[in-house]
DNA sequence: AGCACGCCGACT
DNA sequence: GTCGGCGTGCTC
């Protein structure tokens, strides 16, 4: 919707401009255009302070709440292509939403500040002068190799030519070769939607053909529809979803964009493969590893268009997209796409939010979609589409409790005999075995024989987790870490101490002690020193070098492994304690998802899960593969609650280092909480880590119904009740965490 | 979030 | 006598 700006009623300069900062205030500044003919949507460079930002402009006119001769004017206009009307509407609702203030989340968009500063060149050669007087037989071989006038590294050239970089360097000297200066920043390669491609079953070519439709509205601006895309693992979702990112990227004359979130862990190697074997080009990655200059060029090539698949972790939700015309989100029902530091959001739903804005289709994907997802689906507001059958000739794994009260491990170990027996038998078939426990480090609790002294972190109400690989004791929410002491540090005795739980390291010393022979692999987050070090572990277990894997949460998705036949979860009760909202439905997805890793291709899987509640409904549930009726369960008992979905929820975590003042701002808001129908507020109470990083903390609760304006609410509220200095409220809208 | 101003301890 | 610790307050 560019559109020439307008001549005729051009006002007389300076004139006022206002313009959002990534910078944590209030709202928008006021300056004064000095006659840069500035529109919405550019990055100008201004002055703050002393100091000097860039910011977006974000209207004509400002607020006028400043004087014209307090207004400073801006320094720049920043040489890119203008922040989108829908991009700037989704900064200030989201910040609305999560009730941070704007500037927040406007710097989630311009998080990468080089941008804004020239780009780095770097010089190539190419032909340009006369041939040098001096001409050797190596001079001659380079020239030749020279088919095309295409600039090349010093390097390239020599490889080209296979000649000495010395050679080149004597062209370059001798004139015959001329230097180019180049952006670093080099456009990447573009997907090609137009390559053939395998075939889709009947079912995937029906839902593909559902998704594409929707775009058949996208130019009137009615473009906006979401679809929930469930099947199970193997079902073939991807091949679906690329078929609709093939019609996106026709879009727009073809320059259309498209976006897969994903959790971060779940962006494998084998995934990239596939969509290069798609597309005949990688997409262009967005995720926290990126190294400062990645994130330069992947940042450019959204804002300019350039980058026309966008895979990444949440935060690229809020790039800066010249053309956006569909957003898959995968795994959608993943925990990893609640924010839960700084802007406190839910990618998943602020994507609904962004395809809305942008009328374009959204497509959430998952074998077993989030509650709020399978809601919307009854409530009309999703079209749902299913993927019913594996694909090839798989079959589902066959669950099986082991109840743990009939069949108890030995004292001291946590395999019980049938789960050994299942272990070894895979194994001795040549087979593989992941035994899946979502705890790292060797245990949980390391307590004095003596006096029963437990060892805590210093700085948060949590006991340290005891890493043996690494020697130490470490805090899983703060970092801290310590060497393990040899006598109890309360009463001083000697090799008292003792080691209570299993993490995964222990299961791989009991694994070892059972059977010596077994290789066997750990797999946790803290012992991966690379991402390519990982992929090698992975390359490792599919080539069969590997009988038992012991996991975390990190080999739950993303791996097809056709030899791994058993999984064992080691304590399958281990998700529901705490009793938060989502327990048991993220108990439930974690299981099946790590059920989902047994058997593929030819070679039905099983799965044992150990147990002391068999009967609990998860359990049942996934015993019995009957997820509706776990579903249909949940959703009512979350019904009777008024529980998300069918209620709203916001947790107030108040945070301060004196432990007084958080009390008493607790109190003070308690005492000025909202009152009124349909809303309750809970608390406040010592939140569950009611000491983090040396910070005390409470919370409050705030439970209304769906119609309730929470967020208009909320601002009352804290305007009414006030705030302490030294306390921090962070305000977390469809709080998942209860911690 | 920066960044400066500002008011109390150990050092060329 | 200065250098410098980080507390608090402001930035159109």
């Amino acid at each position: 919707m560019a559109s020439a700006r307008p001549t005729n009623a051009a006002p007389p300069f300076p004139r006022r401009i206002s313009v959002l900062l990534p910078v944590p205030l209030d709202g928008a500044f006021d300056y004064l255009d000095p006659g840069l003919d500035l529109a919405p949507g550019d990055y100008v460079r201004v002055p703050l302070g002393h100091r000097s930002v860039i910011g977006v402009v974000w209207g004509i006119g400002g607020d006028g709440k400043l004087a014209l001769n307090r207004l400073k004017p801006v320094q720049a206009r920043i040489d890119l292509a203008p922040m989108l009307d829908v991009s700037r509407r989704f900064v200030s609702w989201v910040a609305a939403y999560t009730l941070s203030d704007p500037g927040s989340v406007l710097k989630m968009a311009m998080s990468v500040p080089e941008v804004f500063e020239p780009t780095p060149q770097r010089r190539l050669y190419k032909r340009g002068g006369p041939a040098p007087e001096r001409m050797t037989r190596e001079r001659e071989v380079l020239l030749e190799a020279l088919i095309d006038d295409r600039p090349r590294s010093v390097r390239e050239l020599a490889r080209m030519a296979m000649v000495g970089e010395g050679v080149v360097r004597g062209l370059v000297d001798a004139g015959t070769l001329v230097g180019v200066d180049v952006d670093v920043d080099q456009p990447y390669p573009e997907p090609d939607p137009t390559r053939p491609r395998a075939g889709l079953s009947v079912a995937q070519q029906t839902a593909a053909d559902r998704i594409i439709t929707g775009f058949q509205n996208a130019d009137d601006g009615d473009g906006f529809q979401p679809f929930l895309l469930e099947g199970v693992t193997g079902s073939g979702k991807t091949e679906v979803y690329f078929e609709a990112i093939a019609a996106a990227l026709a879009q727009r004359d073809g320059r259309g964009q498209a976006l897969v979130l994903l959790p971060e862990i779940a962006l494998t190697a084998q995934w990239l493969s596939r969509f290069e074997q798609r597309f005949g080009a990688a997409p262009v990655l967005w995720h926290s590893d990126l190294t400062q200059s990645e994130r330069r060029r992947a940042w450019k090539a959204v804002a300019n268009g350039n980058a026309r698949v966008v895979v990444g972790a949440r935060s690229a939700l809020f790039l800066p997209y010249q053309a956006l015309r569909l957003i898959i989100v995968d795994e959608e029902h993943d925990q990893a796409f609640k924010q839960e530091d700084g802007v406190i959001y839910q990618a998943r739903d602020m994507a609904v939010v962004r395809a809305q804005l942008g009328a374009v289709p959204i497509v959430l994907a998952s074998a077993t979609p989030a509650l709020e997802s399978i809601a919307n689906v009854q409530r009309g507001r999703y079209q749902y589409l299913e993927l019913p059958d594996r694909h090839g000739m798989a079959q589902l794994p066959d669950i099986q409790a082991i109840d743990m009260r009939q069949n108890p491990p030995a004292r001291g170990t946590f395999l019980s005999p049938a789960l050994r027996d299942a272990m070894l038998k895979t194994v001795a078939d040549g087979e593989q075995v992941l035994l899946f426990l979502n705890r790292r480090g060797y245990a949980p609790l390391t307590l004095c024989r003596t006096c029963g002294h437990r060892i805590e972190c210093p700085s948060c109400d949590a006991w340290l987790v005891e890493h043996r690989f690494a020697g130490k004791l470490l805090c899983h929410h703060c970092g801290h870490s310590e060497a393990l002491p040899q006598a109890c540090p309360e009463c001083g005795t000697e090799d008292s101490l003792v080691a209570c739980g299993p993490g995964i390291e222990r299961i791989a010393e009991e694994v070892a002690a059972i059977a010596p022979d077994l290789r066997v692999m750990v797999l946790s987050s803290d012992l991966m020193a690379s991402p390519m070090r990982l992929a090698a572990m992975i390359q490792d277990i599919s080539d069969l070098k590997v009988d038992c894997i012991i996991g975390t949460q990190m080999v739950t998705k993303g791996y097809h492994f056709p030899k791994l036949t058993l999984v064992g979860v080691v304590d399958a009760d281990l998700g529901l304690a705490g009793g938060d909202l989502r327990a048991a439905e993220r108990t439930y997805q974690q299981l099946s998802q790590v059920a989902g890793r047994a058997g593929r291709e030819e070679l039905p899987g099983r799965v044992l899960l150990q147990t002391y509640m068999p009967d609990h409904p998860v359990m049942a549930a996934l015993i019995l593969g009957d997820r509706e009726r776990f579903v249909s369960a949940e959703l009512a008992a979350r019904s009777a609650q008024t529980m998300p979905p069918f209620g709203r929820l916001a947790a107030l975590i108040l945070s301060g280092e004196d432990a007084d003042g958080v009390t008493r701002q607790a109190r003070r808001l308690a005492a000025t909480a909202p009152q009124g129908d349909g809303i309750t507020v809970l608390g406040p109470a010592p939140a569950p880590l009611s000491l983090l990083r040396g910070r005390h903390r409470w919370r409050l609760l705030v439970k209304a119904e769906r119609a309730i304006d929470l967020q208009r609410l909320l601002r009352q509220w804290f305007a009414r009740a006030g705030c302490t200095k030294g306390v921090r409220v962070q305000i977390d809208i469809d709080p998942y965490s209860f911690l």
